[in-house]
DNA sequence: GTGGTCTAGACCACA
DNA sequence: GTGGTCTAGACCACA
């Protein structure tokens, strides 16, 4: 079951489509999988079927699920890799951020932590 | 002067405000300083002066700049710090953006090596 | 036996129906040859037994096949010459291939040594 | 001034699509071009604005086209030779239709006096 | 004015 | 039933 804040700036589309991914990404949904029809996730979330596809076709295009008219849409194989790579082009952003917070006066010892506390956690 | 980019995702208003920011917390523009006046800034940029309204209303709001109707814009007295605590504020952003990537599958050895570079290099 | 592609984008009572032809074509299925009943496909291929159907009565209406309630569905007498006939009718879909090709600055040479390939080929 | 077929099986924001692509193909739209806005097309063709958008959004996400909100929607650099890049891709089609069409019996002195007409005429 | 998002609801081919 | 396409029209941020 999804979680979406209407009020949010982010679109619904996006929150629906990044939603999915992650369950992909935390084995929630694994490969060949049944995702909820675009009718019956739109009952289920009270949003318009047309936001709906519009998230499914997002995730078509990158691969992540395929849809067949008259069966429904399903997890790809190879999803979890794609998400994956796709995840790790986020890597540049990294420097970026690090940057901004090192001019912002934040010491290397700062960072460390917060990098020691994510990596050392058990998820 | 500034560079903007119209085809980038990010909007023009906030591109420039954050290309002021920046000058101020480098050192381009320091405290008493005067700012370009809206229509001087949008024939340099060619861009809708309603544009660079939107972009002075925001770091006026923030207590970065003060405009005097008449005289001008200028840079507030303790606009450097002020910045530097709003970008403190993005430390939070930094774990959720290492979440992501220990997701995806990269180590802490490439991220400590990714914070190595930040923090070593000159400028 | 058929393969069903249900990530397609084509349809499935269409790769149904092309495949029967390219058998009818190659010889594996002859005239007068019973192929499987709308039932023994759709169980042999998990596919839904309208969708089936859908295809068969195609082949009927070109007159490839004909049916007989009770004893199923044969190849039709002239089922090849009707087949290579309607194949014929591609020709123009080749000169409007070609026409894109060219304009994407691709040489006639090269357009050439692709037709020898096909052409000198045993098959 | 684009034509469209609303009988057409072709979805229209796909003859949209395509016919933009032609144009700049041709050399009628070239890069930096400003192209109607949503509203504008959406009016002279008689088309809901969404039709409009869905095309719109295919051609951006391609990098053929940027959009800007509030100014509009141009031609991206380095247009042409992604769309070229993208019709070599279909030199596999090219293959496979010979081979349709060398099953069905025409031969290859057919076939090149084809691909002579199109190679030889000026356009 | 301009593109982006969303709702409400229709019709179609396909399964 | 299911996804795909389309219409009609609203509201928003941005220029």
């Amino acid at each position: 079951m999804l979680q979406i804040d209407k009020m949010s700036r982010q679109p619904i589309y996006e929150q629906i489509f990044e939603q999915i991914e992650r369950q992909v990404l935390t084995g929630i949904l694994k490969e060949g999988d049944r995702i909820s029809s675009v009718r019956e996730l739109s009952s289920e979330l009270g949003i318009n079927p047309n936001t709906i596809q519009k998230a499914y076709l997002e995730l078509d295009r990158r691969g992540i699920t395929f849809s067949s008219p008259g069966l429904g849409s399903f997890i790809a194989a190879g999803a979890v890799d794609r998400i994956k790579n796709m995840q790790k082009a986020r890597l540049g952003e990294l420097s970026e951020l690090l940057s901004v917070l090192k001019t912002a006066g934040i010491s290397k010892d700062e960072i460390s932590s917060v990098v020691d506390s994510v990596f050392n956690k058990n998820s």
